[in-house]
DNA sequence: ACTACTCATTTGTACATACAAGCCTAGAAT
DNA sequence: ATTCTAGGCTTGTATGTACAAATGAGTAGT
């Protein structure tokens, strides 16, 4: 059965639900080729960009809590793609060689990840939805 | 920091996902009355509603695996809200007396959701974006 | 200098969900 | 009848995420 004729089609927590778990699917299978989940690979890809980030920038930016994050990390240190530094009370995560080194690949799922998703609905409307997503998201305190 | 200034406003996995997270928060505020998860209240309502349906009919309503049903039906069972009968190869599921005696309270429940995030979201605004998730939703297969 | 307080992070634990493999039962093929 | 197959459900296990409590390091009050 469709969403849309779901008994449920007009409930905003089933929409935003089921919606999210099958994103989330599309995203498990573009990021496959770097073997990272979707937000393994998105917080490699910040630290990458601005080293020695700290976790609560990064919760901050992912909209995710301190406790993931940490969980995060340490999932890709084990990998060692990064490492983090106590500075003090706080922390800096830094990109591995290894991280570094799968730049460009991690922009290609990127990519991918949103080209087979803009290739099911109008740009325009694409666009439209992820802002009023992200605006309901905020108003959700 | 909010979601409409995070670095990934534009991508559609963080929007999906964020948006869904926060909805479940709120979903799940909204059935504290009841003591039971959204998922868990939807179930109950759907069998309340169509007594002896099949888990792989609510699976499909609630655009949940067959195995996640099991696991919501057996805690609904747990709490003697529903009950299992196996039927040849299939299972049916009723309603307790105890779970019928709930179908006020969680409507009351859904009521309280739906305004929650009506007083957010212009009502037209809002109906559009269901709609467009789930029909975003059926797309990614 | 001692205490109390705050902030950033981590740890233990829990929840929502899914996949893959297994288990029955019913019906089909022989 | 016996075996094979398919469908519906359940079970073991794994993933993504969060909350609440614990840790540890600066900071302010006295």
């Amino acid at each position: 059965m469709k969403a849309t004729e779901s008994k449920y089609n007009q409930c905003l927590y089933f929409a935003a639900n089921t919606l999210a778990r099958k994103v989330e699917k599309l995203a498990l299978e573009s990021w496959k080729p770097v073997d990272l989940s979707p937000s393994h690979a998105y917080l490699l890809m910040m630290v990458l960009e601005q080293p020695g980030l700290q976790p609560c920038c990064l919760a901050d930016h992912l909209q995710l809590s301190p406790s993931t994050i940490t969980r995060l990390i340490e999932k890709l240190e084990e990998k060692q793609l990064v490492s983090r530094s106590t500075e003090g009370k706080m922390t800096l995560v830094y990109p591995s060689e290894k991280g570094m080194a799968l730049l460009p690949a991690l922009k290609e799922c990127s990519k991918d990840f949103h080209n087979s998703s803009c290739c099911l609905i109008d740009k325009e409307e694409r666009e439209n939805m992820v802002a009023n997503m992200c605006n309901l998201a905020d108003k959700l305190h």
